[in-house]
DNA sequence: GATTTAATGTGTTTAATTTACACATTAAAT
DNA sequence: ATTTAATGTGTAAATTAAACACATTAAATC
């Protein structure tokens, strides 16, 4: 019996070794997702944080993300993530980066793909006090987790740029708005301050603003018209765009190094 | 013996199992890396492919590529892979997107990140006719492995956007290149004509092009004067750019949607 | 209900950037 | 000596971006 016990033991230790061992060969490397929600509201950029459960980083602010299973799209993990928290589909979702550095995270090899997304914060309203979720205006610093702040910062940066580039913006807003909203919206994004007059030129130039002939209400001045930002037609527009982009010759390329 | 080895075999069998499930819920999702290497000769540019050994992809070409180490940060696993097949350190390299759709490798879960790397062709001449390596044209069609159109495709886009952006197209050039190379580099990376005098006209205003006061030999018309890329001068003005970032209040922004 | 407050709505002028465009010059090849 | 195929150079026109001020409106206050 001893001796039976003796075999045994010996030789599911080994089978477990080297089962180990070949997970170690193939691969030892988890995959996270992680995503900076950004929301807009009062004014300001915020961004949605979680506290963080684990004791190393007790106190500190999380990203909120997840590991990816098996058998799930890496894009569909960023979207299940979204729906937990804020129970929104169909928001605006984009890759920015992937951070892979061996030690980047305290509980083991975990690869993280970083998403940001945009949304409405109007629409949810939702599991945010029920856990220990907290929107988090930008401009201030916040202690964060892990590698969030690096996270955090890319997509930003990342942000900035491709609102510079498309009509993400509208994403943050509610559907009607005023033209004074929409450009605190890009100031608070891009950190800066714009000229009122050629703001309104510009986006008014743009042809995508439906005016819907309603106005502010309750608002301690004289109220402005509010706008809605045509999708539709904004697409068509873009699809031109990329047609007559076979055409050309010479373009504005090159821009302020 | 009989009941002694069907224990044996159900205890055994057992662990395995659960050893094997718990490999399956923790992590069954291998990363590797795949890079889309740019070179530029005889005023084309070029993709370093190899044909791949897979039999579902039999005489297809694949990007160069491999899985990363359980111990090895992302990016040093793209510069492992560059060190390898180029034979070459310090080359300019770039994480763009990672790849994650569950079928998107036949031999099972892969998620994949894509850098884009930029060498100079006179530089290498190493391992590539050993293997079964190939400068692949960027504007004739290659009949690619998996999903590896898709991953150059963006890549490809990424390093159009980024050569508008920033002054990576030195890292494709000989060190000492004329205005007609250059100017041939950045048609062949846009893929569109440009205007002789005004491309001039703009590099020259960007002041980081040094006259070596050398000129092109061999060549059966008048020869042209060679330069150099002062990254040392780039590297101060990027700096300044960076903090006078600082001061700005109104921006060029919202560019041409 | 008159006055104050704090915002909206609206155009023009100037500066900067981008685009279009032509001819004399040079070295090699014939 | 002539031909060839490129280099080197400047200006004017068009477009885009930046700077800037005043009358108007609704709510809040007195």
């Amino acid at each position: 019996m001893q001796k039976k016990d003796q075999t045994l033991h010996t030789i599911v230790e080994k089978s477990i070794q080297i089962i180990q061992s070949e997970v170690q060969n193939i691969n030892k490397i988890a995959i996270s997702v992680d995503c900076v929600i950004f929301g807009f509201d009062e004014s300001k950029l915020k961004v949605l944080l979680i506290r963080s459960d684990l004791k190393n980083y007790h106190g500190k602010w999380s990203l909120l993300g997840d590991l990816v299973f098996p058998n799930e799209d890496l894009d569909d993990a960023a979207y299940r993530i979204l729906k937990q928290r804020t129970g929104l589909n169909d928001v605006y979702l984009e890759q920015v980066h992937t951070f892979g550095k061996v030690s980047r995270h305290p509980a083991g090899r975990v690869v993280s793909v970083a998403y940001y997304s945009l949304i409405n914060v109007q629409h949810h309203k939702l599991n945010i006090l029920e856990h220990e979720l907290h929107w988090h205006d930008v401009k201030s610093e916040a202690d964060m987790a892990f590698d969030h702040q690096q996270i955090f910062d890319t997509c930003l940066l990342q942000l900035q740029k491709r609102v510079q580039e498309h009509p993400l913006g509208f994403n943050l807003l509610p559907k009607k708005f005023s033209l004074r909203e929409l450009q605190n919206l890009y100031e608070a994004i891009l950190d800066i301050k714009m000229d009122r007059r050629n703001f309104r030129k510009k986006f008014f130039a743009m042809d995508f603003l439906t005016d819907i002939n309603e106005m502010e209400h309750d608002v301690a001045h004289r109220p402005g018209k509010l706008y809605k930002f045509d999708f539709e037609k904004y697409g068509k527009k873009k699809k031109k765009m990329t047609k007559s982009k076979m055409k050309r010759t010479h373009e504005k390329v090159l821009s302020k190094w």
